[in-house]
RNA sequence: GCCAAUAUAGCUCAGCUGGCUAGAGCAGCUGAUUUGUAAUCAGCAGGUCGUGGGUUCGAGUCCCUCUAUUGGCUCCA
């Protein structure tokens, strides 16, 4: 007998050689249908390995991470299986599970993976599911393994196996069925009852461009047809909040082929849209002691060869700007810190200066792969709200720790609550990407390392993420379908400050070397807006709100008054538009809650009379739970009265203007 | 840049295996209606079917080029 300890520290005694599947029945037959997976003292095994020692078990459901992965790596199996049936020369490479399905990468050789064979492929793969089959796991030695792929010529897995020690190697085969594979399967492939090949596409062999292209077979599947149907619907009303559908729909911005691809157009309420978030960060920066500064849109190309930016990024750059001069050549500039180093070389500065945080709206121009471009994330005319912050040495740790508090406070007036601070290293194994001393590049990477630490956020390190000249912490933000987007980013800089030689004067009255901190919390204005956008499916906090009331004039005759009142609250600062068309009211209101205009009121025969308005109730009340809990006292009781029906237009907007407040101190 | 796919009116889409003047809904315009809280009615107008080439008696439909877009890969100062 062994003592197995389940996760609720209940232990169970059960014979030498029971299997995880074995435990699981002997708690209920009803729980071991569900059981997909799962890892005997820390590590994955089969439902079907036998168990010979004391240890924990874990048993896995679908529910969980760890079930899904087994779930997704076993239908990886299937999909290779389904695919080397219809093209038995297909050679194999890998296919593990990713977070909302798995893959498979095969190299097809001749043979196009298209479309029009995924009906067939789904349908071979159900088709081999139901055959029930185990999953059966087999040792064997490198020298079989090699010679078993040698003999296939599938040159992949040979290269797989000769990085593998021998004496780990593992096959597992199941029908037919064999591949190399280290473990980690449903019971059998029975209970795999639905499966959608999602897309293809091309991915070098080991993520490397130089290598070739295998084709990549994108899957998704579960345990139940139902929870497919219900993944692909929610994939579709995840569309419906694109922040590219949710562009067009509320006018803020565009493309024209013309113009040229990744160059977005704003359109009034976009760019009015950008002010508003400008302005809101323009104050924040003044409280935190910014200077704004503006700079020209090109350089001399001097200027990026002395900040490295020419020899990194020059080829893949909208070339040189030739002037009618000979041999003078500009570049569209791609970003703004060189600018920012000669604002500083303007005059030499004491110790006593510093700080010195140079900010500016700087539009920046990168010839992105065509292939990237994507909506308002990825472009290739963008403004950053950028600045630099040159400080000593010693200052930096505060500096540093004051920049993260500016991004956290744009990040929560903004209501990103879910993000991950993600701190972006060199990569360990290749250091020639980057330029400095080893000295500079660690002092950087430290630094930001017990600031990030010391704000107590949650971090994960990413190696081989850094700039080019250094370290960065970076507030990554997901999108509507998943993707992480990077967003707001602080950088610690040892280099810039050296290659422009930067100085200041100490207090020992000798030169000494600045740091410089990059930093934007929102990244760019196109990328934030699109991302707040998706966070928010075009229902922006009041403050920001295109248009914030919209006047319902009952028929032609209440037109006149509709913009008198119209007037009344655009003298307030309240952005209000009159629905003059010559449509029913039923008809406005529905126009209006589609626009998700904030507050809707109604001016008739009785409103006209009296000098009021009548406010319609539901958006109201649910903005009134959601806005409780004001500083303002007078306000607050002011607003409490006003609940909906008709009000006096100067309550009106006295409680509009106190919404709009709150609505940027909520946090 | 690479792989796969898509491109028809301002928007969302129909147009089967090539065959009369390319359709619909919404938006727009005109008229009627003067409206009280989620779509009033009627009419009109709107498209070189992304671009350039080819096959064919005939191309929105088939083939090629380019461009843009979508999903990935690679890249992301």
């Amino acid at each position: 007998m062994i003592k197995i300890t389940l996760p609720d520290s209940s232990i169970r005694e059960v014979d030498i050689n029971s299997t995880p599947m074995d435990v699981a029945i002997s708690i209920s037959s009803g729980f071991a249908r569900n059981v997909i997976s799962a890892s005997f003292n820390g590590e994955t095994v089969e439902t079907s390995t036998k168990l010979t020692t004391d240890g924990s078990l874990v048993l896995y459901t679908f529910k969980d991470e760890k079930g899904k992965e087994a779930f997704w790596h076993s239908s990886a199996h299937l999909l290779a299986q389904s695919i080397k049936f219809f093209y038995p020369k297909v050679k194999l490479t890998i296919g593990p599970a990713v977070d909302n399905g798995f893959y498979y990468d095969v190299d097809m050789g001749e043979d196009i993976f298209s479309e029009s064979i995924f009906k067939k492929i789904e349908d071979k793969f159900l088709d081999f599911a139901r055959g029930k089959f185990e999953f059966t796991m087999r040792s064997s030695t490198k020298q079989e393994a090699l010679d078993f792929y040698k003999s296939e010529g599938n040159e992949y897995k040979v290269e797989l196996i000769e990085n593998l020690e021998d004496g780990t190697i593992t096959f597992c085969d199941h029908s037919d069925f064999t591949d190399l594979c280290r473990g980690g399967h449903v019971p059998n492939t029975g209970i795999i009852k639905a499966m959608k090949i999602m897309s293809v596409a091309g991915a070098y062999w080991r993520g490397d461009e130089k290598n070739k292209q295998l084709t990549r077979v994108y899957g998704v599947s579960f345990p139940k047809k139902k929870e497919l149907t219900e993944h692909l619907e929610k994939l579709e009303a995840a569309k419906e909040r694109d922040h590219r559908k949710l562009g067009k729909e509320l006018e803020l911005y565009t493309f024209s082929k013309k113009v040229g691809a990744g160059l977005p157009l704003w359109l009034p309420k976009g760019a009015a849209l950008r002010e508003r978030l400008e302005g809101f960060l323009k104050e924040a920066q003044k409280k935190a002691g910014y200077e704004m500064v503006i700079t020209p849109h090109i350089g001399h190309k001097e200027l990026y060869i002395t900040s490295g930016h020419y020899e990194k990024y020059g080829e893949d750059s909208f070339q040189p700007i030739k002037t009618p001069k000979d041999g003078e050549e500009y570049l569209l500039k791609p970003m703004n810190c060189p600018h920012h180093c000669e604002i500083y070389n303007d005059k030499p500065y004491s110790y006593k200066e510093l700080p010195k945080r140079f900010a500016e709206f700087g539009t920046v121009y990168r010839y992105e792969q065509s292939g990237e471009l994507h909506g308002l994330t990825r472009v290739r005319c963008f403004t950053q709200d950028d600045a630099h912050i040159f400080c000593m040495p010693e200052q930096l740790d505060t500096e540093f720790k004051n920049v993260i508090d500016l991004v956290m406070y744009v990040f929560r007036a903004l209501g990103f609550e879910d993000f991950t601070a993600q701190i972006s290293l060199r990569d360990r194994d290749d250091k020639s990407k980057y330029i400095g001393s080893d000295e500079n590049w660690e002092k950087a990477e430290k630094a930001i390392i017990d600031a990030a630490k010391e704000k107590g956020l949650k971090t994960v390190i990413e190696y081989g993420e850094a700039a080019f000249y250094g370290p960065k912490l970076d507030f990554m933000v997901k999108d509507v379908l998943g993707r992480s987007w990077q967003l707001g980013t602080i950088q610690v800089d040892y280099n810039l400050p050296e290659r422009f030689d930067l100085t200041y004067k100490g207090a020992d009255n000798k030169l000494h070397r600045p740091v410089m901190i990059h930093r934007a919390p929102f990244g760019s204005m196109e990328r934030f807006i699109a991302i707040l956008l998706e966070n928010t499916a075009g229902k922006f906090p009041l403050w920001l709100m295109t248009d914030q009331v919209t006047i319902l004039p009952i028929s032609e005759k209440h037109l006149e008054y509709a913009n008198k009142v119209s007037e009344q609250l655009s003298e307030a600062g309240i952005r209000a538009i009159v629905d003059s068309r010559n449509e029913k009211t039923g008809r406005k209101v529905r126009d209006a809650e589609i626009k998700k205009i904030p507050y809707i009121v109604i001016v008739g025969d009785k409103e006209m009379e009296d000098g009021s308005v009548s406010l319609r109730g539901t958006t109201e009340k649910q903005e009134f739970k959601a806005s409780e809990g004001s500083a303002d006292k007078a306000l607050e009781e002011k607003s409490n009265e006003i609940k909906s029906g008709a009000l006096n237009i100067n309550d009106f907007i006295i409680f509009v203007l106190d919404k709009v407040k709150k609505s940027l101190k909520q946090f």
